[in-house]
DNA sequence: CTGTTCCATAACCCCAGGTTAACATCAAGG
DNA sequence: CCTTGATGTTAACCTGGGGTTATGGAACAG
């Protein structure tokens, strides 16, 4: 390959951004060396810089008029757009430096549903307030989802409600969630410390799907009491089971982790045997560990 | 002055276009090499501008990891907004190239508002027709702000109605206009072919201020009949008569130029003896003239 | 006529950004 | 286990853009 290949110069616009503050200072202040002063070079080097950029271009952005600069219709027709597009670098220049002086920041999480509507609100409250200039992005998906955004590098870590398993995924434990019966506040069961297999005999079952981590727990959990598990309707987010169980479709096994009686009508009360879900945090060991990780961990377990 | 000031380095903020541009290729490409190769450049040259941009930030945009690039959070907070601002850039250059390439021009006019209101439209349209990537600027003002952006250089060329008295400002006169008094259709002056300062004795009339061109012409064509011009009510521009006149405060003195019968209960009679204004176009010796200046004197030419 | 003001030119310097070539890593596979 | 290929880094080198100072020429005011 060539050294510096011209390809005939003519095709090739090179405009750069100081060609462009030049011509922008000359513009604004009407002469080389009023520009010349304001940039804080000599009047030569503007000079020269200007005849580079005419060369470049192809035509005359100023006439030579009894020895001062006149801009042609070609530098009148450039100038607006030239001047905005050069306000804009300042401002990329800006938001380049603020990042530099720690000034700004980028918390990226990844969250499934039921997490999103729990501990994370308090959790990001306490985090803003220590780290006010640090923006969060959230992303509220399935665990699928999600796994493959931590992978691919587009989240900085995930909360989720099951460990991920995934090659270079880390995954800590936060804490464990009961797994709990949420059914309407006038459901003959509200009035029962717990629920157990029995008394869900002959009522429809809101629940995971056989893929979830907790499903074998809590099939055993019925085997125990030589009763089956049948799921009636499957969900894929516990927050989903809200409008069913409100609508009396059934009574939903979900994680404790979202307060229930928040919902208008609903009460939860603690499945027994007990049967643990586990709230997760993961990141990518490929990946740079954000600088937020643990003061976001130091928030979230606060919380848990 | 040194030669190069530095200043600490930690205070410029350098940010070239080429390694915005680069930082951005990096990013979409996912690795150096990918970059360098959608660039058309070799591959240490991109590292070797990546490491200058990272050391003059004062912060890394990518971990190297398993000997790839990851891009850290900084590069996440920036890659956005440097999208965006290199997107702009092009745009720009490409706007550059378009002007290069003669495709696009500007013609800035200014005209008093007689003119705008009678031989411009068409004068334009015809011009329009010849050059349709020509953007024209039309910039419809007094004599007196006209002549000042003219000398600026902020128009290109004015076509006033009379010829403008100014150092640098070369005119041309284009075409006499014959002074006409403009009435109600049910006045009983409209009968007449002509009207004379006679017709006019104890009506109110409307005209230019003492201070036009025209008005020393038209005091003594009244002078010749042993009469005054006593203007009632003075106008700064002839368009300004047509609610007066409308509202039967008087008859008007004005230019021929405008179209007066195309306003609803208006007609133009001419003024006898017959004074003439003149259709200037100037230009300002001062500045470079338009490209276009020829092509629109031509078409302006057509309707004079 | 003469000083002032503005722009252009010349001769020089430095560094950003390009080249090639050689070298270090890491992932993958026989 | 060692080779192979892909990737990123480093080194030595060259060019050109953009900076400097010094100087010259053109236009205008006094």
């Amino acid at each position: 390959m060539e050294q510096c290949p011209h390809f005939g110069q003519l095709l090739v616009v090179v405009m750069n951004a100081r060609q462009l503050e030049i011509f922008r200072a000359i513009m604004r202040d009407g002469s080389v060396t009023a520009a010349a002063n304001s940039l804080a070079v000599s009047q030569p080097a503007v000079s020269k810089v200007l005849h580079h950029l005419e060369s470049q271009l192809g035509y005359k952005l100023f006439e030579r008029i009894g020895g001062r600069l006149v801009p042609t219709m070609e530098a009148h027709l450039l100038y607006e757009d030239a001047d905005r597009v050069f306000r804009e670098i300042e401002v990329l220049k800006n938001l380049a430096r603020t990042i530099g002086e720690r000034k700004i920041g980028l918390l990226r999480i990844g969250a499934s549903p039921p997490i999103t509507y729990s501990v994370l609100p308090q959790a990001l409250l306490k985090f803003r307030q220590a780290h006010p200039t640090v923006k969060v992005h959230l992303h509220a998906l399935p665990k699928k989802e999600i796994t493959e955004q931590l992978l691919i590098g587009d989240i900085d870590l995930t909360v989720t409600l099951s460990t991920i398993q995934a090659p270079t995924v880390r995954s800590e434990v936060l804490a464990g969630v009961r797994v709990m019966a949420v059914m309407r506040d006038t459901d003959p069961l509200a009035d029962k410390a717990e629920v157990t297999p029995h008394d869900l005999v002959g009522r429809p079952l809101i629940s995971y799907g056989n893929r979830a981590d907790v499903s074998p727990m809590l099939d055993e959990a019925f085997d125990r009491f030589g009763l089956v598990r049948d799921v009636s309707i499957e969900i894929s987010s516990s927050v989903g089971a809200v409008p069913l169980v409100s609508g009396g479709l059934g009574i939903a096994l979900v994680d404790g982790l979202v307060r229930w009686s928040g919902f208008q009508g609903l009460v939860a009360r603690p499945f027994s045997p007990a049967v643990m879900m586990n709230v997760a945090i993961s990141t990518n060991s490929a990946r740079p560990v954000s600088r937020f990780f643990r003061p976001f961990l130091q928030c979230i377990r606060e919380f848990l």
